[in-house]
Formats: structure tokens, C-alpha cells, sequence
DNA sequence: GCCCGAGACGTGATAACATAACACAAATTT
DNA sequence: AAATTTGTGTTATGTTATCACGTCTCGGGC
């Protein structure tokens, strides 16, 4: 199982916790959002996995770090990442990961592997959208969509034939 | 509130859940599948309605007809469903619906309105859509695919506007 | 006819996910 | 200073889903 798979390659996992947090808080006081301790352990809980947590493990190890307990700190922590595209919820797992691609307007595509629980974000656009195209013919106007295919990623094939 | 939408246009509900169980029933016969006495009267539920139900709501009617009133009993009648393509789970609202299209292979895609609790199901052509070609250009092998969207039906849209 | 295994259904119990309601503290507004 | 807003914590509860086990039934093999 692949420890560091982003979009199911190889990187260098050592800076891109720091970075991406440093760049969350920079957003965050451009936009007069508050990254409190909590909402920033948690963010940093979540990149520190390229998978989707369940809100309880999340919660588990924020308590093991002196926050709260109970579950609505998890799961409200996890709403501000959320509502601010700091970070999705794979509606498919009950779980969130953290945004690969912050600050971009973007609708998130995630591809999930049954077999290494990995989580890759990939960019879509949103107007060439199969939903969007759907929408249109329908008249539905849409307000947020939720795009997850499982199934196997590349490292897994490649294992599974060896 | 439109009481049948079914792509949301109006159209005559009464044989439609009566049809399609039918078919049902000649599709699993065919198939060498048991529509069972609880199996069946699952799916006639769901149709009754053109939107999801969670599965404790489908159990409650379950209960009222005479058949288990424990969760696994309506969990087991929509695994099954389920599986074999005559419903599918909505992942956003964690309930179910019936196929619009059974009997055809196709990846469905959900159109959400969050005014009315319609349910739309799309036929897409796979190869065409979005996550297809992430899936291609990734190397990615999706063994099932989720895509739903969340809004505002035609009809809601008209209604709101006068 | 009888044995056996698979599949279906029922039960009680429990796990996993999520929110409601309230108290308190700090920062901001009036 | 008082009121309001925002954030964090708590207890309690609600909602969704699965586990483990016993029974029944319906085949096929003998
Ligand atoms: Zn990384
Ligand atoms: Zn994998
Ligand atoms: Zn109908
Ligand atoms: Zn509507």
C-alpha cells in the first residue's frame, strides 16, 4: 500500500503539510475567516493523509491533543474546512479529506481505491460536465455536485498483476 | 410541491409501480432471482415515491405490511435491489430509490431538488463522461461511479419566480 | 424418504455517523 | 457598560448501518 499517493504518484510528503497549512492561513486572513487551533489541527489531521478520515477518527485525534471530546467539535471544525473549500467530504465514505487544490473555484472529481483507501482530487471542468450538460437540457439548476468513482488505482493494478 | 415528478415532468402514476414490478418480476425470473414476498414490496415502496427513502422509513413500512420490523430486514431488501439494479442509493441523502431504468447497463446520474425532495435519474453515456476520462488519463480502473447534484428543479424554479 | 448446504428471513444487540441544546468565554458592536 | 456575535466545550439524543445467531425452506445427492 502506496504510504504518500496524490493523484496515485510518488511525491515528497515532508513540506507539503507545512506548505499547504501556511497557504490555508494566508487565505484565511485575506478572507477575515478565523483558522483557530482547532480548525487548524484538523486540517492538518487530514493532510497528513492522502485518504478520507471518518469524523471520529478526526475527533479522536484531536482530543488525544488536549481539544475537545465530542463530536461536534470534529464535525464543526470539519464544516468550516468544508464550507470553505479547505477541505471535501467523500459523501460515498461518510469522510473528508483535505483540498488538493485550494483557493481554485473548482468541482472536485475524486477517484477512491477499494484497495488502498486512497483518495485522489482530480480538476474538472465543471462546463464540458456531464452533470452540467444534464442540467441543462433539464432546466435543473444545479447548486453542488458530488462526483466519486471507486474502484482501483494504478498502483493497485500494477500490484494485483505482479 | 410537485407529487410526481419523474424527471420532473407530471406523468400518470398510477400503473407505473404496478409496470414496473412486473418487470421486475420477469427480469428476475429470467435471471434465476428470488423476488421475494419483502424484497418485492421493497421495491413497490420505493416507487410509490419519486424520491429517496432512507432505509428506517422503508422498514417502517415494511413493519406496518407484516414483515420483520428490525433494520437488517430493510437492509437486506435494498442490498439486494440494489445489487441487481433494480434501485440504487442515493449517496448525499443515504436513502434510496428505485431505478427509472432497469434492465438497461447504465451509470446513473441523480439530479436532487433541495426544495421539493425530487429525485431525477439520468441515463449518461459512460464513455462520455467526466470521470471516464480522468479515470483514462489516470490510469484508474472505476468499478462503480457516484454523480449527483444538488439543486432546484424546473418546476421549483417557476415557482419561485412568481 | 432423508441428509445436507445454500439462501432467505427474523431477532436482539451494537457500531458508526451526525445533530440538538445549552453554558461559557472572548471579541466586536452599540 | 450592555448587547451581539462567534467560537468552544459539554451532555444527551437522533439517525444510519452492521454483526451474530437461530430458524425455516428449498433444492440436490444419496
Ligand atoms: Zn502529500
Ligand atoms: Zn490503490
Ligand atoms: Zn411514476
Ligand atoms: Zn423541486
Amino acid at each position: 500500500m502506496d504510504p504518500n499517493p496524490i493523484g496515485f504518484h510518488q511525491h515528497d510528503h515532508s513540506h507539503c503539510v507545512a506548505d499547504a497549512v501556511a497557504e490555508a492561513d494566508r487565505s484565511c486572513r485575506e478572507a477575515g475567516l478565523q483558522l483557530t487551533p482547532v480548525r487548524k489541527r484538523t486540517l492538518e489531521i487530514l493532510l497528513e493523509e492522502h485518504r478520507a478520515l471518518g469524523a471520529y477518527d478526526v475527533l479522536a485525534r484531536l482530543a488525544k491533543d488536549g481539544f475537545g471530546s465530542q463530536p461536534p467539535v470534529a464535525y464543526r471544525a470539519l464544516d468550516f474546512l468544508t464550507k470553505h473549500g479547505l477541505a471535501h467530504k467523500i459523501e460515498r465514505l461518510n469522510a473528508f479529506i483535505a483540498c488538493a487544490h485550494p483557493g481554485d473555484i473548482h468541482t472536485p472529481a475524486f477517484l477512491i481505491c477499494t484497495s488502498c483507501n486512497a483518495v485522489a482530487e482530480a480538476e474538472t471542468d465543471p462546463s464540458h460536465s456531464l452533470l452540467s450538460q444534464i442540467a441543462e437540457t433539464t432546466g435543473f439548476h444545479i447548486s453542488k455536485a458530488v462526483l466519486e468513482a471507486e474502484g482501483t488505482c494504478p498502483n493497485c493494478i500494477t500490484d494485483a498483476a505482479k
